[in-house]
DNA sequence: TATTATACTGTACATATATTCAGTATTTTT
DNA sequence: AAAAATACTGAATATATGTACAGTATAATA
């Protein structure tokens, strides 16, 4: 991304108020009347302007077919799904798996991450993890030890802490001293990490 | 808001849909292109019924000039503070108590809320709120036994479970067995309930 | 020094777009 | 049973809009 010009910060802030005041983006000629051009082709060459630099992109053609890039808007949210915690399988993102969307501003978590998973049952409870709460989870095999992660072993899925004992074993720990620790021997069982929690959303 | 009907409500899911998409509202033959109807004006009654019926609002004569009222929107948020739970004193709105703000989409939550209100203390950890824990607040005094509230005897604010005894005495009650019940005697102590919790949020 | 980017005014025009009018048909409401 | 709302096709048109072309001027860059 290139640096933008004093001028140019006005038009692309210009841009966004519009579109934040009436709901679709401005023309050359009401980006003139907002900042007193007398061309509209003083507004067509800011927005290409823009546009090469990677601010906005242009529909060509379309008319007000202005759309503000990297929006990082406060304003700026996405939708994302819902997987329950079944018993067994791999929490894929396939749709018969989704039970809902969450609209969620991106950056939202510390993290970024790419969807909710809801919890069942209690093996997690003295981190604070209740039955039907919504984890965060970022899809990563890059976990450290004290992690929460999503582990599945052949179709099992659960939510644990992962510890890695030595280039051997993993220990899959619970928060609830009435379950065990599943101890994963690398060499003979398949260990799949789908994720780790970034955060948790809990609705009464 | 009159009923809208199932056609209607295609349309309005159109335009929603291309504007995620697009960055702006559709034209008359997108809409069409899009639902496969032959004639724009197909696209016209349609936007005329939903902006009588107050879904949309046009503005004349401008293209696109389309933008979906009542934002129920995904991308309508609005910015709530994050208060932190000072040992004593109202968890007040004011500015010097505002340790930050989230922004997040209105009804994010079940209810609405006004503020986020950051844990101190493990005294509910057996209802899975921790220690640094966001719990979204509604400001209200309507509660009920189970609910969890923000409560306030003289200076001293506490997240605790309502329980009242009987028209005198109120207890409220930690979830961890280390803590002790603080029992008020309506007569003798004023107790303010400061809202309740309605969500969780934590962030690792 | 030549070149490129920025920052405009002003005119012109093809086309993208909203919008009206004329129909047809079905369903819902009064 | 009449009126109104819904749900379309199809054609026509005024205008809203993007965009190109012709200039002028200054600052930054190579």
């Amino acid at each position: 991304m290139k640096e933008i010009t004093s001028q140019q910060q006005r038009v692309l802030d210009c841009i966004q108020i519009y579109i934040k005041k009436t709901g679709f983006p401005p023309t050359r000629a009401d980006i003139c009347r907002e900042l007193g051009f007398k061309s509209p082709n003083s507004a067509e060459t800011h927005l290409r302007a823009l546009e090469k630099k990677g601010f906005i992109s242009i529909e060509s053609g379309a008319s007000r077919g202005i759309s503000v890039i990297n929006g990082e808007s406060p304003n700026d949210s996405n939708e994302y799904p819902i997987i329950g915690l079944v018993a067994a399988g791999s929490p894929t993102l396939a749709q018969e798996n989704i039970e809902k969307t969450i609209s969620c501003p991106e950056s939202f978590f510390d993290s970024n991450f790419d969807y909710f998973l809801k919890v069942k049952g209690l093996s997690m409870k003295d981190a604070g993890i209740m039955e039907d709460d919504l984890i965060a989870v970022k899809r990563t095999t890059d976990v450290r030890n004290g992690d929460i992660v999503i582990a599945r072993i052949d179709d099992e899925v659960t939510v644990k802490y992962f510890n890695r004992k030595n280039s051997k074993v993993v220990e899959l720990e619970p928060a609830n001293e009435d379950f065990e620790n599943i101890v994963v021997d690398l060499e003979h069982e398949q260990l799949h990490i789908e994720g780790k929690s970034v955060g948790l959303l809990r609705r009464n």
